[in-house]
Formats: structure tokens, sequence, C-alpha cells
DNA sequence: CATATAAAGGATAAAAATGTCTTTTAATCT
DNA sequence: AGATTAAAAGACATTTTTATCCTTTATATG
């Protein structure tokens, strides 16, 4: 369903959003080490996500990644975009052009529900909620 | 969320389906065209769900591919199992391994119903049944 | 039986995803 | 300013997925 980058990138994002914060950066291989990501993977996934502003850095002695308050905000389909594009999450189940309600591929009416659910809960779910989750001992994070 | 080798199995499936039978076997290049899949990589599927017995063949003049009785009654599941593999489908959302209900995941209770509501419905449905909807006219085979 | 036909099987190639390494840039600290 | 640190950027390598091609095997038909 998510591309590994994209489940690496999740992870990451999490780890900095229940560990790190401005005072206390967090370096790309301290972040990869925990999650099981290759530490120059994990690099590339936080400049992508850097770069649209999901997550913010700094370079330099004391420097690394972080989250700001904003980006504690960022829709998790935000996040698969980024790393796996518009269309992989969005696309018909058999990548038929035409298929949408009004002319189902024969899958559509079988998981579509399921399909519509699972991204409307990434596009309406933010980091912040998670950690609140994991904070309440609703989930734990990956170790 | 599927591989693009189990969307080509699946059409080319259901495409069989409908339109060949034991007196109208249908060749692995006549299956892949309407598909819009390579004709040697149709051909190399069909194969591999040959020996597992989800399609049927014939070699030689007249020969060709079609679906026997009991190849209809094939769940969906199985063509995906068979092509993409057995996990796949069935993994945690973010790969990790001690994931379940009891200690689930930051994701596992966002997506998990849909992702189980997904797996349930491939574990159910026919091909048989998806051919039904098509004949109704509730849905509509990729052309 | 000889020939033609089409799937089965195996080897190879191309493309995409994943992973690694090196150099450059920006920030900090003495 | 100079040295050091860590991200940014880009080049390169590996693996997996997707795709192609060629040879072999089985079947039908004249």
């Amino acid at each position: 369903m998510l591309s590994n980058s994209s489940k690496y990138a999740l992870k990451g994002v999490l780890y900095l959003a229940v560990y790190a914060s401005e005072s206390n950066k967090i370096m790309a291989k301290d972040i990869a080490e925990p999650i099981n990501a290759p530490a120059s993977y994990m690099a590339k996934l936080l400049q992508e996500l850097g770069r649209h502003d999901i997550v913010s850095s700094v370079k330099g002695p004391n420097g690394g990644f972080y989250l700001d308050e904003k980006n504690m905000e960022t829709q998790l389909i935000k996040i698969v975009e980024v790393i796996d594009g518009e269309q992989r999450l969005r696309s018909c189940m058999l990548s038929i052009r035409e298929c949408d309600a009004d002319n189902p591929c024969p899958l559509h009416d079988l998981v579509g529900d399921a399909k519509s659910f699972f991204v409307k809960n990434l596009e309406e779910t933010t980091i912040s909620q998670l950690v609140s989750d994991i904070e309440d001992g609703k989930s734990t994070l990956p170790l």
C-alpha cells in the first residue's frame, strides 16, 4: 500500500515528533537507527521532506532535524504524497483511467469504500494527533 | 496497494472469465492486448497462475487459456497472493513485526479497519461473482 | 508421421526503487 | 578567522520489479 520509503518517512517524522524539539535536534543517523532504516537513505528522505516544509532542520554543530509547531500539524497524506507521489494511493485498484463511480471497474465497488476510508483517514489525521495517541498509551512508537 | 503484476493478473483472469471457455480458448497475446499489458509478460503471469491452478491451459493448435468451473471459484486474494506473495497485503502498514491489536503501531487503529475490510473482500469474493456483476451491468471490464 | 501451433521454461535486458558514498554548503564554537 | 559539525546535494551501486527473447515441450491436424 505504502512504499518502503514512505514507511521510513512516516516513522522518521513520528520519531522526531516524539523525541525532538527545536532545542533538541536529532541527526539523521540517530533517527535512522531506532527505525531500522539505512542512515543515508533516511537522510535523503528527510531532505525531501524538508524541501516540502514537513520537517525543519539546521546545519552544523548542534544541528539536526526537528518539527516546529506548524510541522506538527502536517496531515499524514502529505508525507505519503511527497514520497510516493500523488497518484499511488488514489489511482484505481486496477489502474484503469476511466474508473469512477459512474463507470466502475470490477473491483471499484468491492474495495472502493475501504480505500476511501483509508485515504480519508490519512487526509484528516495529523502528526500531532498520532503523538497524542502514543502519549495516551493507545499506540506504541516503532522501536 | 497491488503491484502492477497482480493488476495484470486480475485483469487477465477476468478477461478469460468473461470471454474464454474450454471450447474457446484464448492465447496469451490476445489477452494481453485489450488489457494493455506486454504480451510476453502476460504470458509469464498466466504461466504462474496456471502452476497454481488458477487458470487452465492447453498447448498447441487451438490451444490457449481458459477457466474451468473450479477456476471460476478462485478467490481474488489467491491471485494477489500468488503474484505478490502472501505478506504484501497483510503486513503492518509500517512494516513493524510486532504490530497487532494488543500492541498497535501508530497507524494500526487508524487504517486497520480499512485494511481488514479490503482484505476480507478479496478473500470472500470470487472471479465468478465479479463476472456476475459485469453481466448485470454493475461494473465494466477494462478495455 | 510430419508439421504447425501455442504454452512452458529459462536466460537476458531495461526500468524503477532502494541504498551508499563523496563533495559542497551552512551553521556553531573557539 | 579557522576548525568542526551536520545537513544538502549529487553521483554511483545494488536490488527488485517489470519486460523481452529464445528454446523446449506438448497438442492438434493433415
